[in-house]
This record gives C-alpha cells, sequence and structure tokens, in this order.
DNA sequence: CTACAATGATAGTATTACTATTACTTTGAC
DNA sequence: GTCAAAGTAATAGTAATACTATCATTGTAG
C-alpha cells in the first residue's frame, strides 16, 4: 500500500495543531479513541486523557480546542478513512450494480484492525465510537457555522460518492442523497439497537442481517419505477 | 375528544412526582420544552428554568431527578403520543395498505399546533426536540440499565405497532422492526438534514419530499420478494 | 551556543449538575 | 377555625468540568 497517510485529510478547522504532527498529537489521538471508546464521551475528559497518556491538559488544549472539536475530527477522520476504503474497494469495477453493492457492503460491514497503515488509528474502536456517539457532533447549536467552514465536508463528500454510484444505477431515482444518508445513519442505529435495545431491531449482534437488510432496502428502493422494468431490473440484478 | 389524557403514559422511572399531578409541572414541562427548543439541550439548565417560570431549582428537582431524565420524559411523552395519534388515526382502516400509509403519514408529517387535548404540552415544539436532541437520549452509558426498566417502552410499543402493520401487508417481510426504526430515525434525521445540512439529502425544508421517499422507500422494500408477485403487488397498491 | 518552538507544571475561573437545610405557605380532615 | 402534613421557596454549598493563563523547562536546528 504506497499510498500512506496522504489520502485522509480532515478540515483545518478541526485542530489548531495537526495531531499527525508530533508524536504528542498521535498519543492524544490514540489515547482518547480508546478512552472515548471505554467510557463514552460524556464521560470523558482531556484532564483524565492528559494523565492517562503521561502529559498535561494544557498540552492537549494546544491541539484541540474544545471536547467537541476532538469528537468532530474523529468523525471527519473516520468518514475520509471509510470514503477511502469505499473509493479503492470499488476501483475498477465498470458494472455498476456490483461496484454499488460493494460499496454497502463495505459500509455496513464491522472493521476488524487488520491494516496496519495508519497506526495511530484503531479503526475498529474508531468505528464504536462514530456508531454511538458522532450523532451528538452536529446536534448542536454551532452545527450551521460549522457546516459553513466545511467541517463535515467529509461525510458529504462519501454520501455523494454514494449518490453517484446509485445515479449510475438509475439516474432517474429522486433521492439520491436521502437514501444514502438514510442507509448511513441507518447501519449505526441498527447496530447500537442491536447491542442495546433489541426490542428496535431484528438484527442479532454479530450477525449480518443488518447488511442483508440494507442492500435489499437499497436495491428495491432506487429500482425504476415503471412497473413493466421491474422484472428486467431484477433478472438483470440477480445474475450479479 | 372524549379520551382526554388518560392515553399518553410515560414510564413511573422518568419522575420522581408525576407533573400532570400539579399546576407547577405542567409549568416545568411547558417551559421546559420551549426553552430546550430555543437554547438547545445542552444551554438548558433547570437554574435557568427555575427562573423563567418563577420557581425554584431544588423545586424542580423534586419532579426529575436529572436534566438526562427530563429529556427522556419529554420523548418518551411524545412517543406515546404518536402511538396514539397513530392508533386513532388508522382505527377501522380494513385494509392493510392503507393502513400502512396512513401510518406513515402521520409519523412524517409535521404537526401543528391544533388540538387543544393537552394543553401543557405544545406538540410542534416537541418534534422540533426530540427531532434534534432525541438521539442524546439513549446515547449514554446507562442505556441497558434505563432499558431494563422499560424506559423506551413508548418507543418500542409504537415500533411494534408499525411493525405489525408491515406483517400485516406481507407476513413474509423479515425485518419489520428494522424498517420501521429506519424509518422513525431517518424521518428525523432528513428533517434535520433539510434544516441544517442540505448536502445530505435531497429534500427542500418544508417540501413533501420526506413524505414521499419515506412511502415508497417503505413499500418496495417490505413486497414479497418473488419477483412473479410484483407486479400484482404493485397493482394492487397503485389501485389504492 | 543560542534562539525558538514544543511541552510541562501549576493555578485559577466560571459554570454546571445536583444536594442539603431551613422556613414559609397552602390544603384538607376534623 | 385548627392543626398537621405536604408542597414549595430561599439560600447555601459541593464536586466536577471545560477551558484559560502564566511561567518554567526541555529539545532541537542553525
Amino acid at each position: 500500500m504506497l499510498l500512506s497517510q496522504v489520502e485522509i485529510k480532515v478540515n483545518d478547522h478541526l485542530y489548531i495543531k495537526d495531531p499527525v504532527s508530533s508524536d504528542l498529537g498521535k498519543r492524544i489521538v490514540k489515547g482518547g479513541i480508546s478512552m472515548v471508546c471505554e467510557y463514552g464521551f460524556e464521560d470523558f475528559t482531556f484532564k483524565k486523557l492528559a494523565t492517562a497518556i503521561q502529559s498535561t491538559e494544557a498540552s492537549i488544549y494546544r491541539y484541540f480546542e474544545s471536547k467537541h472539536k476532538f469528537l468532530l475530527y474523529l468523525s471527519s477522520w473516520y468518514w475520509s478513512w471509510m470514503d477511502y476504503q469505499v473509493a479503492i474497494g470499488t476501483a475498477n469495477m465498470a458494472d455498476a450494480y456490483k461496484r454499488l453493492l460493494k460499496a454497502i457492503d463495505i459500509i455496513t460491514q464491522r472493521h476488524e484492525r487488520t491494516e496496519e497503515v495508519f497506526t495511530h488509528i484503531p479503526e475498529d474502536q474508531l468505528q464504536m465510537i462514530v456508531m454511538s456517539e458522532s450523532s451528538k457532533s452536529y446536534h448542536t447549536r454551532a452545527v450551521d457555522e460549522e457546516n459553513q467552514v466545511g467541517i463535515y465536508s467529509s461525510y458529504s463528500q462519501l454520501v455523494d460518492r454514494l449518490s453517484d454510484m446509485i445515479l449510475a444505477v438509475n439516474p432517474e431515482y429522486k433521492y439520491p442523497h436521502m437514501i444514502v444518508s438514510t442507509l448511513i445513519e441507518g447501519v449505526h442505529n441498527q447496530r447500537f439497537f442491536a447491542e442495546h435495545l433489541p426490542r428496535l431491531t431484528d438484527a442479532q449482534q454479530g450477525s449480518d442481517a443488518i447488511t442483508t437488510f440494507f442492500k435489499d432496502m437499497v436495491v428495491k428502493t432506487i429500482r425504476p419505477s415503471k412497473i413493466t422494468t421491474t422484472n428486467q431490473f431484477y433478472e438483470k440484478l440477480d445474475n450479479i
């Protein structure tokens, strides 16, 4: 893997000093991830993190201007990374259907800690954080300002990429962004429900029901609306 | 409307003293709703609320044991109310398709402040709160304990009701709870996106794209999977 | 060797969520 | 009307939190 870290870029406004640029920065991110993962974002503080990584609160504040921005940084990194995964995972796939299904696969799968490309970020823990905490990152009074300086652009970029894949399958489909953001948010919800509120889902924890469900949902939803073409559509799909 | 407030019940664990039982209680709820709505849950405090309704912090704490429980109370009330709306809105509808579509209608629509049945609760403001804050209510370390004492049962009940409606249309459909919770959460997300992060959706603020999109999504997704029956299925739907 | 940036050490502030205590007021039973 | 009990107000206080400010120390590049 030649591309190294060049691919994963997050918006400048999310940090004061780029944490990738120093050893301390990486320790903050890595330690922060495992702390948020273990205690939850509410009970996570820069002070605790500082002692855990043998640094000080003030030093952490030199990298991230607030706890909230730190969470935004993690989310943003995750979406960039996801976008990258989807990009390389579907590269060179000529067939639009196959490409879309592959992309949904990547998005709905749980990630395991295998690749050692970005050593300072444990992607599996990060996925857990995004699953259970990321909705807090944009449900804020400051969404609008934050959005203006492009803080959510990683997420938008991923949504755009998937929307294009949808349109490649059916250029007539009217709501490509809606189905995609419903898919992405839905995956996290369902996974969270499976773990904590099982009455709200049919997925057992660890089963592949989530992938199956969402693939089925997206494929059926974006099908051309003319009934006469439906069978052809599904026949085509079935051949994949 | 004979049924008065008897219908809207929330779990006992959500309050210390039932706010419906006194004038102060109702002022707390009503004032709290408009405050959360205006400033957001983060910037809302019992102290501010106390001065706004001309009471004291300590008095409010006699009704709600914490800020968090207050939000849970509001959410729970909302879901109970929704369940009630769906129940009476679809009562006596013999046709399973029509009933389901009507239910989706109710869930996806914005509520206006018309009915004066529950005078101490402004449903329109409450809907805004649930839309932008409710995800915080269950993304907590305490979800599991809270779930055990039945705090989320209002939500589950609504999901169950809708799941049954799905199964009435297609008894073979495997993921009734997943499609329903995806629908409910999705509606809030899309509405929020339309207002704050428009790049993530195709819905203009105030348009009926959300209702249209979700109706289409659900109906297509729960269709019987055998291709041969598809046309019949849609012909049936088209006749409604 | 020195200049300068990065980090550490320590202290401090305003706010917050929540508790404790005591006193005042209303209500309802007799 | 009296009296107890419950409900509410008034006030004070605590531990924790998010964040700032200041100054000392260290490592490193030129």
